[in-house]
DNA sequence: AAGTTCGGCAACCGCACCAGG
DNA sequence: ACCTGGTGCGGTTGCCGAACT
């Protein structure tokens, strides 16, 4: 027993989509709407399959896309959500007013992957690599890469951090990672109730947590060019990730005190 | 200047989930 | 309770431009 195929792969388009298929879509979704992806190709007149054309919308075309280069804040973001959430991308994108979670994804893998891993850092668990000391120093040259690496480590449950006490070092524990803010003493274990957040009133609903319900939670959209925010940084001494604090309100995940935060003193 | 390598990103593929019949 | 279709998600691929030799 198999399932049908999306499409007629026979007649359809494949690679990179042109202008006049782009409109097309557009002008589509536009007059009727998001929605029954697999009739739309041939009510729009594309020789798509209905999958590439959402994903075309999603990650390209829709409206509220913000393009451009990832802000600091948006890097603290995704690192921190990564490590309450892992590779949920379109959970981590729910949180990233315009980014989509490709985007995200494609944005981890070629970036901040490879600066956690330059700095020592495990990318999948957030832990620490087991690597000399003198060559996590010896990365540390720039003041950006610093910014992401306190950053992954202020997401990072590692013994250094919580002296042990809130990390057990087995590994069945250790492949769910937990996140720890310890400067600002918040305790973002999922797996125990945060000790000052109350406790959440009904389990996370599948459209909840995938954001679907339209909030925008994480107000980190100031298209400030990188360049700018080292400077800004290095001026004021404190990072974007402590000016703009995680709010963590459970099913809302964002900047603390951002437009969808409910934690009432923000 | 030409060839090669590398990095970034758009797009595809296959599976999982969910709702309706 | 089971089946099927529609949709969403995460992993992977392949193209293209930039950087390097």
């Amino acid at each position: 027993m198999g399932r049908s195929p999306c499409c007629e792969k026979a007649h359809t388009n494949k690679g990179a989509w042109t202008r006049e298929e782009d409109q097309r879509l557009v002008a589509y979704i536009n007059a009727h709407g998001e929605g029954c992806w697999r009739s739309l190709p041939k009510a729009a007149g594309l020789q798509r399959c209905g999958k590439s054309c959402r994903l075309r919308w999603i990650n390209y075309l829709r409206p509220d896309l913000k393009r451009g280069n990832f802000t600091a804040e948006e890097d603290d973001l995704i690192i921190n959500l990564h490590g309450l959430l892992g590779n949920k991308w379109s959970l981590i994108a729910g949180r990233l007013p315009g980014r989509t979670d490709n985007e995200i994804k494609n944005y981890w893998n070629t970036h901040i992957r490879r600066k956690l891993l330059a700095r020592g850092i495990d990318p999948k668990t957030h832990r620490p690599l087991p690597v000399p000391a003198t060559a996590v120093a010896a990365a540390s040259s720039s003041h950006r890469q610093e910014h992401l690496l306190a950053a992954a480590r202020r997401s990072s449950c590692s013994p250094e951090t919580s002296g042990g006490a809130c990390c057990p070092s087995s590994d069945d524990e250790a492949s769910a990672p937990a996140l720890h803010d310890v400067d600002g003493g918040i305790d973002l274990n999922l797996s125990i109730s945060p000790p000052r957040q109350p406790p959440s009133p009904s389990p996370m609903t599948r459209q909840q947590a995938d954001g679907t319900s339209g909030e925008v939670v994480a107000d980190a959209s100031s298209e400030k060019p990188l360049h700018n925010k080292e400077e800004e940084q290095q001026s004021t001494g404190s990072s974007p990730y402590e000016r703009n604090k995680m709010c963590l309100c459970l099913n809302r995940l964002g900047l603390h005190g951002g437009e969808g935060c409910a934690c009432g003193d923000g």
